[in-house]
Parts: structure tokens; sequence; C-alpha cells
DNA sequence: CGTAAAGTTGAATTCTTTCAAACACGGTGG
DNA sequence: CCACCGTGTTTGAAAGAATTCAACTTTACG
């Protein structure tokens, strides 16, 4: 499921861009041409209030479509900014394709609800629970998503955020961030170092974001 | 766009139900029959965790859809719960209607994304906001939701929620829910009694969700 | 009228933020 | 090669927001 995508689309696909790190693709309140594939890189989905508060919504990993919003007056909702170096594909005029490729309506919708799904666990985390596990969660839903890739090399991987991110995705100060990444390191569970994530303790961290979580990060789903 | 959607799959829909309030449709956990067409009454979907916390995911209002989940396992992640007697369709085969109905699939996507941007901004507010902003927040959201769909009488509509209810909605709890109301009556920006939800100040109201949010709130957007 | 459910209030505790300052690190230019 | 600078990280102390616990009041409903 995952690559078929590419390969449905491959005659339709326009253009194609590299993208150095902190660079903005969408920006959010102009007009957005995507949707986007993105082929290889991160880069993160990111709303800005007027009080300056930044909310990151998501992560965007190789492999996945961004940038598909029902628009508010036409205008993107958030920017999408890159974490690292990025190569990326843009489907023009998707909405017209749709009409004549069925299986393009499906798979947006699929996208939109797998993307909905992910957003309402995370809601739930940082709704109802305290900064070590909204942590712990931000973690293992990382590692699981990496490892579909093969993008981790055992149970490390690389990490390109920082602990202000962090903060901004999760719903914590930058100070906050730091003292709990302390005590997670302190407890042995993983640790982060020039932008490489370690996972010291997989068990003793997936017990922290519960028991039906942990089987949802320990299955294979197809993403 | 609100409309058609029954129209255009009326042939398809199999089974309408009639339900009682705080009956459940979905069961989190087990298998999901959707998706759902909701015609008449509220419902919500609700999240339990491993410890009894339970999280509000949306409030349904007539003419949405609910309960297209990609399913972990094939199973559903959130329940879906009756708050007023209500009126249901369920389109029993979509995934297999969508190839013959490219309408379909389209009309799913949008309402994933749809559902997905509404997403993004509670999780922005939950996230990022105190307990005043995000009460402020849910207030005007649900009202612009009930003015399409001409629910509400003047400033005033039926507010089936219990503060409990608003607490997991909000990741406050009812305590704390009960003093927000509180002050934000006493400002004389809105109060709830009975069920009836009264907004005295508009303005007020809306200058505590922010200036970007407020224009959201006054434009019709198709739902 | 009586019971169960929902709402209200206070006081103590916990978690998180805020503010401020110090520290570490990588890169640049002298 | 080293001093310098900017960005990001670390730490402490005080203030603030929300939770917890417990008791009490009100409302809804048979």
């Amino acid at each position: 499921m995952l690559n078929t995508l590419r390969q449905d689309l491959e005659p339709h696909i326009i253009k194609r861009k590299f993208v150095e790190e902190k660079q903005r693709l969408i920006c959010q309140g102009s007009h957005n041409e995507g949707p986007y594939i993105l082929q290889s890189g991160w880069l993160m989905l990111t709303r800005l209030d007027d009080t300056g508060k930044r909310q990151v919504l998501k992560l965007v990993l190789p492999g996945e479509v961004f940038g598909f919003q029902p628009d508010i007056h036409g205008l993107a909702i958030y920017s999408a900014v890159t974490l690292t170096h990025c190569a990326i594909c843009i489907i023009p005029s998707a909405f017209q394709l749709c009409s004549t490729h069925p299986e393009l309506a499906m798979r947006l919708a699929w996208v939109s609800a797998s993307d909905l799904l992910l957003l309402e666990l995370y809601l739930e985390k940082i709704s109802q629970h305290r900064a070590t596990e909204r942590v712990a969660f931000m973690v293992l839903e990382l590692f699981r998503r990496l490892k579909q890739r093969n993008m981790n090399n055992g149970n490390t991987f690389q990490f390109p955020l920082r602990q202000e991110d962090i903060g901004d995705f999760l719903g914590l100060t930058n100070v906050h961030v730091n003292r709990t990444l302390h005590t997670l390191k302190e407890k042995g569970l993983f640790s982060i170092s020039h932008h490489i994530l370690t996972i010291h303790n997989y068990d003793a961290l997936s017990n922290l974001v519960g028991k039906e979580l942990k089987m949802y990060f320990a299955c294979e789903v197809s993403p």
C-alpha cells in the first residue's frame, strides 16, 4: 500500500523538488498547491496562532502524503517545514484527477483517515496524560513508523527535532521537555545525543503508554 | 454538499435505525460496521484508555458521517455513544461501493480531511491554551456547526453535554470545568442551564480564541 | 418523596510554566 | 589555532494552573 500510490500516479506527477532543511513548502495562510508526497527526509506540519505559539501537527516521514487540506477560504491552515534535506513530489491537480482515477480518491480517503487516526491518538495522550507519557508515546510512535521504513538501526535512529520542536508537538515548554528527557534518560529508557535517539529499554518505555497502545506499536500495520 | 451524500447513496443504504440516548453504536475494540450517517440527534466519539480515562474525540451533528476508520487489527479505536435520541443510516459496504462509485470515495476523502482539520484545531487549543480558551473555542466551534444546520435559536442552543463530558473532550477535570464555566458566566460571556446554552457576548467570547479563528467562526463554510 | 446522578465548593498537592542566568557546541573569521 | 558568536541545552527558584480528595448541594426522575 505504501509504494503503489506513486506508481499509480507516476504519469500525473508533474513536479519533483529537492529542498534544503528548514525550508517552507506550504505556508500557513497562503494558497496550497498540494497534495505532496515526501520521498525522502523528514518534515513537520506546523501551525502558528495569533499569540505566536506554535503547534506541530505531524511529523511526516518518507512515503507519506501531506498537504491534502480542505482549505479555509482556500488557504492552508498549516505550514510544512523541512527538518532535513528532502525530496518531494507534487500532485498538482489531485481533485480533478480523482474523477478519472477513483483509486486516487480512495487513496486520499485512506490517507486522511490514517492521519486522523494518528492525530486522535496524539490528542488523547496530550489531553489526558503527563509529560513523561507524552514523550514516551511520541518516541514509540515514531519508532514504529521508522521501522516500517527500515529507517532504524536496531534500537537507534536519527532524530532531527530540537527540544523546542518536541515541546511544540506535545504541548510542553522546551524547559519542561528538557527536564522530562533527563528523567527518562536517568530511568534508562532512552536518550538523545547529537540528533541520534537510542532506546535502552523498550519494554519499560512501552509500559508507560499502556497495554492497548503497546499492542499497536508492536504490530506491523501498513502505513 | 451536506445533503447530497445521502442522495447519492440512497439506493445503497441498507439499514436505518432509531436509537435512544446513551446507547453505543460503535464499540471500541469491536468490529465496526460503518461508516454511518447521523440523520438527527447528537452523538459523541469516545475512547477509553487502560487507566479508565476517557477522551471525547468528536461531537457528531446531524448530516455528518462517522465511523470511517482504518482499523487497528480490524477493530474500532473509539466508541460512538448517543447523547440524545438519534436517527442513523448505515452504509454497509462502503469500501466496495467506492470502486463503482468514485463520488463516494471522494466524499469519504473529503469527510476525513474535514474531520482532520477540525481535530487539528482542537489539538492546537488543547495543547497550547488554558481552560478558559479551550471552553470558549468549543462553544464557538459548536455554535458555528449548529448554525449551519439551523439548530440554533438566536444565540441559544440545546447543549446535551454534562460537565464531565466537556472535561473529557477538552482535557480537563469536571471540577475544573465547573470553575471555568463559572468564570465565563460571571464575565457575561455565556451560560449553561438545563442543557441550554446561551451566548451573552459573542464578541468577547470570540476575542478569547484569537483573530484567525474568529474569522473561521464568522464565515459560512460548507460542512 | 426518596434516591441516584450531576453540579458546587474549599484546601492541599502536583505538575508545568515562567523568568533568568549559565553552559555547551559547532561554525566562522581573524 | 583560537576567540567569538549564535543556537540550543541545562539548571534553579518562584509563580501559576490544574488536579485530587472530600464533603456538600442541587437537580432529575421514578
